[in-house]
DNA sequence: AATTGAGTTCCAAATAATAGAACAGTTGCA
DNA sequence: TGCAACTGTTCTATTATTTGGAACTCAATT
């Protein structure tokens, strides 16, 4: 188990997280002193709010000299930040590393002008993600109106199992990959659909058949989406795309009706890839 | 010296970017073994495209099994990936980082609608940018057109001395600040109009007597801007709004007819952040 | 078959991280 | 005011990780 399978777990989840990941059967990551530190990047950018020193402390299980100095060293990167009152914030220095990562993202070029018809089409909104560790991780996205907030959401990281891309992804691996990844997913109920390891099994096996998958306000009430998978012969890449709305509007009724063209979407996607990534260079 | 100060240089300015680190007079960082991880991390992500073992190995001025060992715990935490071909890229999670400390920046939050505002205002690309080490990180673009591409620059980080929210920003520092920082600067010729040291230093008393800067195809040719300060009263945030644009149709007669109407929005974000971030909660 | 190049693994020695306690500065409260 | 609890910082012997160098594997070339 890697920690970035945690990567978008909800903060109040975070002993559920902390202990599932010593007590993994996969055994402890191996990363070192860069492993521990990464714990406390992960816990203060994904708090919903600034820390402090204490609040930190009491989560990370190690002394307070010990805590106090990788505080230091990730401030002193730029990975932290302190605000006036004290307090931890993940650093902006992040952001650059990120744009970099954004930006030369083969999978994410190649997709985008199938994404943008897609939305020219439907008129709704269309994401793009890619299946890392336990998380779908957005890598675009195409909204209708006026850009109401680029950024948002690019880059996030949900989990697979209340995502409609993460089902979808879920739905190309082979029986015994998805059973060994589900099995290290701490399940948390986001809303009353949300599913639990046995009710996503089963409906992995549904997908399968469909080629296409739901998200019926499973991660958020009264949002609901359709999305087909996107995958790489070999599978080192993983993913989907995605057409998303609220509820009142898209029902599955209406979601329905976008099951052909988000499938030719995602399939366009994947001759592209193979041209585009090809088989070798 | 940060490291966070060499983000944004070119990758052919590595060797000198090496160099100078080791050889600063502020000492060596000391951020022990994180440190040695971020030169690697940085070095990977500012490259223009994935890199081989070897030539990490190259530039890294270490050990064989030592590079491999760090680029391994990257990897595995999913701050670098490798690509079928066994080179590496910069890894997907740090957008899930960058999009956490992006969505919760206060300072971007509350110059949002200034932003929005001054490009309506105007009809041009709006950015927002802060100051970091050497190097000014963009919070948030605002363009004319249709969303040419959402996240794009946004997180880039630019070198202070060629961008107009760099100078405008070294504006308001206290004299010796500014000879501080550019006493840090590895100064790279991008364009013929690219500042040097001493020309920078005489540029910036100007901008400090009007209140707003220029970047006169400084930093890329065919592209201008005209910007202005934003700071708070103890100079921990300090950062700029500019209004940018291709040089044959903005050129300085055109860019100074905003000169007004930017030193409003700039003043308004700072009043805002007064209300917004008060002077103590 | 021999050579080169790229990447991986191993282990004693060097170095950095750790744990725990002591210290200092603030805040709250009687 | 004085005391206690809380928050954050610093110090040092001990412990664990990282380091450096070489040896090794595997493919591609000659």
């Amino acid at each position: 188990m890697e920690l970035s399978d945690y990567v978008g777990a909800p903060v109040k989840a975070f002993g559920a997280m902390m202990s599932a990941a010593k007590e993994s059967a996969h055994g402890k990551r191996d990363t070192g002193t860069l492993g521990k530190l990464m714990v406390l990047l992960d816990l203060v950018s994904h708090a919903d709010g600034p820390m402090r020193f204490t609040d930190i402390l009491a989560v990370a299980d190690q002394p307070r000299g010990t805590v106090h100095r990788q505080l230091s060293h990730l401030v002193e990167e730029g990975l932290l930040e302190i605000d006036e009152d004290g307090r931890y914030l993940p650093g902006l220095r992040l952001l650059d590393f990120a744009s970099r990562s954004w930006g030369r993202n083969e999978f994410r070029l190649v997709a985008e002008p199938h994404l943008k018809a897609l939305q020219d089409l439907t008129g709704e909104t269309v994401h793009l993600g890619v299946l890392r560790g336990t998380s779908i991780i957005y890598l675009d996205k195409f909204e209708g109106q006026q850009p109401v907030r680029m950024y948002s959401q690019i880059g996030n990281a949900s989990p697979v199992y209340c995502t409609g891309v993460g089902k979808a992804a879920l739905s190309v691996l082979p029986r015994e990959r998805v059973e060994a990844l589900v099995a290290e997913i701490a399940f948390h109920r986001f809303t009353a659909n949300t599913h639990t390891a046995e009710s996503l099994l089963a409906e992995i096996e549904e997908i399968r058949k469909q080629g296409h998958a739901f998200d019926r306000e499973e991660h958020e009430v009264g949002i609901c989406c359709i999305a087909a998978p996107i995958w790489s012969e070999n599978l080192s890449l993983v993913g989907g795309v995605s057409i998303t709305g609220p509820a009142y509007r898209l029902g599955m009724e209406n979601l329905s009706e976008w099951a052909a063209p988000i499938r030719e979407t995602s399939g366009r996607i994947m001759e592209a890839m193979r041209i585009g990534l090809g088989p070798r260079r």
